[in-house]
DNA sequence: CACTCGTGGTA
DNA sequence: TTACCAAGAGT
């Protein structure tokens, strides 16, 4: 037995663990929230909640699930829809590669394994956008199996429990939480246990001011034991998000129409469309854009000024937009890639938040 | 490992 | 306003 393991055991003979799975599951039974996804344990259902909550607050959640299932209530539906038609689905809800690979993965199923969700999880996992936390909660959530689901909420809620100090932005320290929560597994109802630790983490063992009082677990807890709940889990810094300054384009055609440029699959925002722009520097935003415009859409716009500016803040990124008019007498023909529309036909197009942005501004003016 | 990949809520 | 956060995966 290597030391580590040997730290771990000491760490895990503190807790008992069958008290605490008694608990905890007799707690979540009675406090748990009615939410859409737990009406069902159709693994499909299941499979799409989850890669809607990754990084994702539940209430932001709940009305694109609905609307999800409507439009795509079988994973033989989602398979032959339109990508177009399900990025717009996801619109608002970020990250989009998420349901890209959702449907890649579907059809998958669909062709190679008889539209049945895959009960393996090793199976499941080789699934594009299914990681060792979704595949885990899946294959426990809807099949009942035991098996861990590593997600935030597991390593805060263990972490003060087993009053581990490791960062939990470390992949090796998402493993041994994963050791950590097969222990606790042993004996219990899979599907309940783990759906309860994180509905602890989201309701009583929150980041800020766990509500220690109200924990069905506190007697269970060793950072509770010692006063360190509030110091735990350890979690290093983010760096600050990078800034790019943006000359954005709106070329309007004589019938009134703007040009509208579908992004690459790859990469930021992949798949979803926008308004013409360029990377510039502040000095040279007008000329940018026009040689933008015509390099890349062979448009030959003249640009009149800049009507808006407008900054976005994404996870690592801040785009500093100045949105400029520009005007040009007949349009080109349009690409896969490039659609003229009107200002009401824009919003049929999933646009991302800052797209979004621009528009509502244009239609204001 | 470190970085990319969105958005809206909260202190 | 800044900073951090919320059921992670891909590269």
């Amino acid at each position: 037995m290597t030391s580590e393991q040997t730290w771990l055991q000491q760490k895990l003979q503190a807790v008992d663990r069958q008290a605490f799975q008694n608990d905890l599951q007799s707690w979540y039974m009675e406090n748990h929230r009615d939410l859409p996804w737990r009406q069902t344990k159709d693994p499909y259902r299941v499979w799409v909640s989850e890669i809607m909550l990754q990084q994702t607050r539940v209430d932001t959640v709940i009305p694109y699930y609905e609307n999800f299932m409507k439009k795509f209530p079988t994973m033989e539906v989602l398979a032959e829809a339109p990508e177009d038609e399900v990025l717009k689905a996801w619109e608002g809800l970020g990250y989009y590669s998420r349901v890209r690979n959702l449907q890649e993965a579907v059809q998958e199923v669909v062709a190679n394994y008889k539209a049945e969700v895959p009960k393996d999880r090793k199976v499941f996992r080789k699934l594009k956008g299914v990681g060792p936390y979704t595949s885990g909660a899946v294959i426990s959530i809807a099949f009942d199996q035991e098996e861990p689901a590593v997600d935030g909420n597991v390593m805060r809620v263990f972490s003060r429990i087993c009053n581990i100090d490791e960062d939990i932005g470390k992949e090796k320290t998402k493993q041994l939480f994963e050791q950590v929560q097969a222990q606790f597994l042993e004996g219990a109802k899979p599907s309940i246990f783990n759906q309860a630790i994180m509905e602890l983490g989201a309701l009583i063992c929150t980041p800020k001011s766990p509500g220690c009082l109200l924990c069905p677990v506190q007697n269970h807890c060793l950072a509770r034991a010692e006063g360190k709940e509030e110091d735990l889990p350890v979690k290093s810094k983010k760096k600050a998000p990078s800034k790019k300054t943006l000359s954005v384009a709106v070329v309007q055609d004589d019938a009134g129409r703007v040009l509208l440029r579908k992004r690459p699959d790859q990469g930021l925002l992949a798949g979803m469309w926008e308004f013409p722009h360029v990377e510039s520097s502040s000095e040279n935003l007008m000329n940018d854009a026009s040689s933008m415009l015509l390099k890349d859409h062979d448009v030959s716009a003249e640009i009149v000024g800049e009507i808006q500016y407008v900054e976005h803040t994404f996870t690592h990124l801040i785009w500093k937009m100045h949105v400029h008019r520009a005007t040009v007498r007949e349009a080109p023909v349009p690409s896969e890639t490039e659609v003229w529309v009107t200002l009401d036909e824009a919003a049929l197009y999933a646009l991302p938040v800052s797209q979004q942005k621009i528009l509502r501004h244009l239609k204001g003016e």
